[in-house]
DNA sequence: AGGGGTCTCTAACATAGGTTAATTTTTAGT
DNA sequence: ACTAAAAATTAACCTATGTTAGAGACCCCT
């Protein structure tokens, strides 16, 4: 067993969870089922809530002063939010993009169970460090590559992520962001998202078309990308 | 006590160590002292020791495979590198800028620590968390904002995080950064560093000239950055 | 089926920031 | 102090990306 999100269970159909791995867990107690759009946590709340995404695309981002956003990280099934190791307001925001499914723990709850040993924990550890390598390779992309790279990027990352979980095949798989959305995330403007994906499309490398991406030509979009997955092990 | 700083002891005078602390704390044993510019470990590495900077400036990268690099942090006194919850390669280097002090301890060690209680390992926590946030938000600052208010967003955030450590007073500092590095860590060029720079001196909001700092009008510097430091607490 | 809203896509234009290259200043080594 | 290398500075030019604005496409609601 690898991830996290085979520990959680799946909420659609439960085909990678066992009864026994429940029997284990069942300290996270039922899920929590959020709408569309829902705001489950803002950027400077005091609590210290925990979320582990169950199932459903979210959005961890951060607002500036100016109104504008970056979007810090899309969590995915079986990924943790929110988990700080000290008491202090939230420095994100968390929300939902489509029918969103979550385990809510408290930290105290959660750190026992961390430290009661058993592989719970080890799940939990390695799922933070390996959102801290994501983080960092996403500063990586917004500092250092241009938008073409920059995008094929994120798309072969996701790509990645999805499949580890089962959620991607073939290099397809389903994305309901939006242009406007994947812009917060790439640190450009919606008008350049649209260009650059549309020269992807043109190039024969990626389509992303109607919450749908497919990978057309991994070889070449890897090469565009300057894209090493190492740091998703 | 706030700080890991004040717990490892200053390699320089000792004034803000006590003799206590650091019977409490041997296990860290004395410290390695590297010279400028020495690479203390690739990414890609295996091996698993963690650094606890002691004195001096160190950069924290990523290389590209065309040969840019982006710089994910320049850890200070007090900040803890390279920890991983898990194994494998790391995904950064560390290289000294200045003379660099360092404790080097093997992820075992350091973990049996904090598990063993006390207050070490809740000054570790800590200072893991703050890394992550400012992590975080020198994603917004690189994605998000433009050459002027990223310049300045650094500058300040450097004031608060040498402040806390004692090695800046009166919005004055020592930085040993070149404008190259600055760009790497910026995400710009460092012709456009130079520009900025000398914009935001003729502004009169910050003069950075000879390795020093000089905060010259810290409201309107804030205001220009959009700079809210709670991320930093 | 109609209508308002969000999303996508395009075009024309504007500019912040990148590129190249040369000059000056600072720093470090002998 | 003398020199070589590194760092800072400046200028002229260029381009990737931002801005603004509008037209279609799509989707949900009743």
């Amino acid at each position: 067993m690898q991830t996290l999100s085979q520990f959680i269970g799946s909420h659609h159909s439960g085909e990678t969870s066992s009864k026994n791995e429940w029997a284990n867990n069942d300290f996270l107690g039922t899920a929590k089922i959020y709408k569309p759009h829902s705001v489950l946590c803002r950027q400077d709340d005091d609590d210290d809530t925990i979320f582990i995404v169950k199932s459903g695309w979210a959005l961890l981002y951060r607002g500036l002063l100016d109104g504008e956003r970056q979007i810090i990280d899309t969590p995915l099934w079986g990924d943790v939010v929110g988990f700080r190791s000290v008491d202090g307001p939230r420095f994100a925001s968390l929300a939902s993009i489509t029918e969103l499914a979550v385990h809510e723990v408290s930290r105290k709850v959660l750190v026992e169970r961390i430290l009661s040993g058993g592989s719970f924990g080890n799940k939990i550890a390695c799922s933070l460090a390996r959102l801290n390598a994501i983080l960092a390779e996403h500063l990586v992309n917004v500092g250092r590559r241009n938008a073409m790279s920059r995008t094929a990027h994120f798309l072969l990352e996701l790509e990645e992520r999805l499949s580890s979980v089962g959620l991607s095949a073939h290099g397809r798989y389903e994305c309901p962001l939006t242009q406007h959305e994947l812009a917060d995330i790439l640190g450009m403007t919606t008008v350049h998202v649209n260009r650059t994906l549309s020269e992807l499309r043109k190039a024969d490398l990626v389509s992303f078309k109607a919450g749908h991406v497919e990978i057309l030509n991994r070889k070449n979009l890897v090469k565009v990308a300057g894209f090493d997955n190492e740091y998703l092990r």
